[in-house]
DNA sequence: GCTGGCACGTCCGAAAACGGCCAGACGATC
DNA sequence: GATCGTCTGGCCGTTTTCGGACGTGCCAGC
């Protein structure tokens, strides 16, 4: 029901999956097992997903355009909506977020939250970190936060100039 | 997704609920609160099990031949799988059953698998009766489940005549 | 015919454990 | 004092675990 796709990135290989007309899941190389070599994108939403990522890892696009399909629990929908609101380049600390939807004290189960993203990068997970700055933690991994923030900050920089 | 029908019968209105290619339900009348008119039947698998139907209680048809799916636990499937073997017009003992599927001791156990059997009369839960030959129980009522083992019983004895 | 003990998988509710946290308190260091 | 680690207690949704209560039963014993 579900169709699949591997992708390679500056970062590794990453698995897409589409249902129906939307995309469902991003995952990262550390989750990507799977060793399947590249083949025809066939689905329309992946094709435009992998079109994007890489215009993204290239530097020349800041806010995805594409249908998703969250699966979670309404905590877990509201999280995630509220972090699509964080612009490119920007960060936040799980208070802010927690203060986003409105459940200020919520910031532990924020953090649970951003960890079962299904759609990593575009939902950006990545840019929610400590409120002293500190990375914290990240599904693929904190060094792949640190190079997702650091590729951020590099071309919302250049953009200023 | 999940296709449905209602039809008449001599014990009244059946619902028929289909997945893609199998049938997924079959439920008693006293579980069928809908008034829905019938309308023209689609989908190739509720029509198939209609006609089996119709020639079941017709008494011209012992054994169905249907695409079944049957979802439950592991236990619940086996249960489910020996109650297909059981003949028609024959009657197996909770205890039978129990020892069928190599778990003699899991009487009351097979009695709420029984209980849950999705796909009625087709499944055939009915066949199974208490050690000492009461009908103990049935999801569509004892009344109902005496009216088929009677049904079975006299279509099974005008066959060796 | 009725009663009580036994057996077994499932469901359900409650309780506890588990995180990608945070603010405040406390020393320690410079 | 200002800054920086470290520690502590509290917060919150989700998951896991656990215990008890069922239910289409059966058998022995009265």
């Amino acid at each position: 029901m579900n169709e699949e796709a591997i992708i390679s990135s500056p970062i590794g290989a990453l698995r897409l999956v589409a249902a129906q007309d939307a995309l469902v899941r991003l995952d990262l190389p550390n989750h990507v097992t799977e060793a399947r070599t590249e083949s025809a994108i066939e689905h329309p939403v992946i094709r435009a997903a992998a079109e994007q990522l890489g215009a993204y890892f290239d530097g020349r696009l800041r806010s995805f355009d594409l249908p998703l399909e969250l699966a979670g629990t309404p905590f877990q929908k509201e999280a995630w909506e509220a972090l699509v609101h964080i612009p490119f380049g920007a960060t936040r600390s799980y208070a802010d977020q927690a203060k986003a939807i409105g459940r200020p004290s919520a910031t532990r189960a924020i953090g649970a939250a951003n960890g079962r993203n299904p759609i990593a990068i575009i939902v950006p997970c990545h840019r929610v970190i400590g409120a002293n700055g500190s990375l914290t933690g990240y599904g693929g991994g904190t060094d792949t936060k640190r190079w997702l923030l650091d590729h951020e900050a590099r071309v919302a920089g250049a953009r200023l100039l």
